[in-house]
DNA sequence: CTGTGCATGGGAACCATTCTCACTTGCAGG
DNA sequence: CCTGCAAGTGAGAATGGTTCCCATGCACAG
């Protein structure tokens, strides 16, 4: 049974200001910069089930880092993500379920689930002279 | 200038010895069975380093954790794993190529990287009705 | 109003991975 | 063969994201 508390209401409320992903710790940061008052802990607790609830999409960079983001589609999908600030494409993949269903079929696999992200650096981020981090 | 050493060619031996996906720790506990020793921050440096070469395929289970392959293929490709036993079979993945391209070039994104894993039930162990032997 | 049990938060614990640094060793050059 | 030295090693410490612990707080049904 879920209660509504005063910490709920602020990670909705910032988790509706920002269309990019982000982490549980930048997450932290707004709230706290937003005036409001809310646990690391607390911050991760309701991620989770927002998650779990499907309220939220969650995906990792490449550092294995937990990037959690309130999508507009609620049904399965994609996303191209800028490394460098977090800005989000939401992505029609027709083109990748069809070559999922298809490969697991023809190798005789069953309950084939797949994930299929993008990241790159947006047009933004390159022009504000963003430094190559990679390589090197 | 790479040298050859003993713990480099155990764990060459090691990753010959399997073609499931392994993480780190996994592969330092069969150098030990095995009867060699070496250190696992040494495994890291060493996956890290094939890694880079492109000598072994590298992917991250729901957990985080990354695991280790020495795949047939030297180019880039994909993987449809079993997530009972661990069988895998490399993809070759045009259209995927593609879609990844496409896209993050019609949103003005460049350095674009993509992740794509299939994980499904193949038919061995769909027959066998198996009980999952990995993880943990 | 009140009780009760879900929620909170600060800090400790966890844990995969990386770093440190003194020590070892492969190997090119003599 | 030697030898010097840069590359390699490993035990343990450090890192850093995430989860756990538990005493305290508080939402809300009755
Ligand atoms: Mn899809
Ligand atoms: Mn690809
Ligand atoms: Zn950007
Ligand atoms: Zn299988």
């Amino acid at each position: 049974m879920q209660r509504m508390t005063r910490q709920r209401a602020a990670v909705s409320e910032v988790l509706a200001d920002t269309e990019d992903f982000r982490s549980a710790q930048q997450l932290h940061d707004m709230l706290r910069e937003a005036g409001h008052s809310v646990g690391l802990a607390t911050v991760y607790r309701t991620m989770q089930t927002l998650a779990e609830n499907g309220d939220v999409d969650v995906l990792r960079n490449a550092e294995g880092e937990s990037l959690f983001r309130r999508c507009r589609k609620q049904v399965h999908h994609h996303h191209l993500v800028c490394r460098i600030c977090g800005r989000t494409v939401e992505l029609d993949a027709g083109v990748v379920e069809h070559w999922a269903a298809d490969v697991g079929q023809s190798h005789g696999f069953v309950d084939v689930e797949h994930t299929a992200e993008l990241f790159g650096t947006c047009a933004e981020c390159m022009a504000a002279g963003a430094v190559d981090t990679r390589d090197a």
